[in-house]
DNA sequence: TGAAATGTTGGGGCG
DNA sequence: ACGCCCCAACATTTC
């Protein structure tokens, strides 16, 4: 509290988006150096959904999170549902005249198309109305339009972005990280009755914001078990991870079947903004030194991690179509197949390969999955199976908790081989030496695929090779199925299907 | 952040 | 002791 003179007058709107945080979160800190802060969320209207099902149960979870640390404060976080620009003049309306006017609205940039129009019309119409209207970046580590090279053209692979990225360095205030939440402004008095519903006129509360837009999610209420959204559990993720994981990520990092897992486990965090990239970055470089100079092989390692993300930021900015159509022209004839029965199978889990299995599995009832494992269900989608890399995009962006249409677009197309820096396309991944070589003891498999833990670890990845009596045992062909097709037949098909884009 | 075929090398068994 | 063959291990090429 104390005096408060150096506070500019007047209401300041933090426009919360995927940055669900109060720390190093540069719109919330330009907010706070107003009289009175209104942090808002606008979900979208009804029956128009943004994001997947999983997303909006982490999201649902990370808002109530947010809420509590406002509150803890003596804030608030007010819901609101509409059109963004819509509700945010309707509440500069409403402050109109009243003791406590609008004076600004802050966000932090996000980079999806969409997102770029409406906040450049948004910025546009409240500068109109004399209102300081300003975003910041701070949900990446470099903004995508300044990691290009030189000529300002994007960089398409990724080994050329990266030598750039870490010759250019972070800049070094970038690393000084703040370390705390500002003192918080008092909430604004809003007009008529003040707290609840009706006080405003799209203001919902939190409980219907979850019902939004759709059904109840039953299938997510597994996802509790696996992970606790918000800014604090992230920090907490994200310390553990520096502490415990950080050191060995190289060697176990391709091991799905770890438990604890081998990865950081923090996309999801990330993709809310819970956390911030200069964080995660920051708390290695405090534990290890600088990352550019680092000789850990690890370290190193994660660190290139964090810059895909960057990477896959920078092509969705400069690339906005990818979400729809390959980065790589030759591949809009690429002759995709229809096959609805293949399409469930892979979904289920049921196309009779274990590790394919198993990962889709383990992302029905977690909503995430291994990123060894992400590669290998793609590479059976697109290579295999023959369907589009986009049935696959969109199959993860409703059951990934992380889902983000960058890195989303990205993985897909690269795993598919019609994307930036792609694995040429008779790079097929074969799911049985996938198996193999990164869940060699079959643990990953047994975990998420129950009915098969009996078999030994040479038949594992290989059911259908097994003697009979094995196969009698697990009740293969019965409660697991038959491969769905050959692997060395679908290759073959895959390179044939391939020469049609040449 | 492939897989599989093909080529090369070198150790060791064996006549 | 020597050459021959086998084959694992590794390297290279090809798709």
């Amino acid at each position: 509290m104390g005096l408060q003179t150096d506070l500019r007058p007047g209401v300041a709107i933090c426009w919360f988006r995927a940055d669900l945080r109060l720390n190093d979160q540069p719109a919330f800190a330009a907010a706070c150096r107003y009289e009175k802060l209104l942090p808002v969320f606008v979900h979208p209207a009804a029956g128009k959904s943004e994001v997947g099902g999983a997303s909006r149960w982490w999201l649902h979870h990370s808002l109530s999170a947010l809420e509590e640390e406002l509150n803890a404060q003596s804030s608030r976080l007010i819901h609101l549902r509409g059109d963004p620009l819509k509700v945010i003049l309707e509440l500069h309306k409403k402050l109109d005249g009243s003791t406590n006017p609008l004076a600004a609205v802050f966000w932090n940039r996000r980079y999806e198309p969409q997102s770029v129009a409406r906040d450049r019309e948004a910025k546009k119409r409240l500068q109109e109305l004399g209102l300081h209207a300003e975003s910041f970046g701070g949900s990446v580590l470099q903004e995508p339009w300044n990691g290009g090279k030189d000529d300002g053209s994007p960089y398409q692979v990724f080994s050329a972005f990266y030598r750039a990225a870490s010759k250019r360095g972070v800049d070094l205030d970038i690393l000084s990280v703040p370390q705390s939440v500002p003192p918080l402004p008092q909430f604004p008095q809003l007009a008529s009755s003040g707290r609840g519903k009706g006080s405003l006129a799209d203001e919902i509360s939190l409980e219907e914001a979850k019902l939004l837009p759709r059904a109840p999610l039953s299938w997510a209420d597994g996802f509790a078990k696996h992970w606790k959204p918000g800014a604090k559990a992230a920090q907490t993720q994200l310390a553990t991870f520096v502490k415990k994981g950080l050191r060995s990520y190289s060697e176990t990092r391709n091991n799905p079947g770890l438990e604890p897992a081998g990865t950081s486990r923090l996309s999801p965090h990330l993709h809310f903004g819970e956390l911030s990239p200069r964080q995660v970055l920051a708390a290695v470089v405090q534990e290890t030194g600088d990352w550019r100079q680092q000789k850990n092989e690890s370290v190193q390692t994660f660190c290139k991690e964090l810059f895909w993300r960057e990477f896959a930021h920078h092509l969705l900015f400069h690339f906005p179509k990818t979400p729809e159509e390959p980065l790589r022209p030759a591949f809009q004839k690429f002759p995709w197949r229809k096959d609805a029965r293949g399409f469930s199978a892979w979904k289920k889990g049921q196309t009779g390969y274990p590790i394919v299995d198993a990962g889709m599995r383990e992302l029905w009832a977690t909503g995430w999955m291994h990123n060894r494992v992400r590669m290998i269900v793609g590479s059976f989608l697109t290579k295999d199976l023959l369907l589009s890399w986009r049935d696959g995009a969109e199959w993860f962006w409703d059951t990934l908790v992380d889902a983000d249409l960058a890195n989303n677009t990205l993985g897909w197309q690269w795993i598919s081989g019609c994307g930036a820096d792609a694995a040429p396309y008779f790079r097929v991944f074969n799911p049985v030496l996938q198996g193999e070589k990164f869940d060699p003891e079959g643990v990953y498999v047994r975990r998420w695929c129950p009915e098969l833990s009996a078999l030994g670890k040479k038949w594992i990845h290989r059911p259908w090779e097994a003697p009979e009596s094995e196969k009698k045992k697990v009740g293969w062909g019965e409660r697991y199925p038959a491969p769905c097709l050959d692997h060395r037949q679908a290759k073959v098909r895959a390179l044939q299907a391939f020469e049609k884009t040449k």
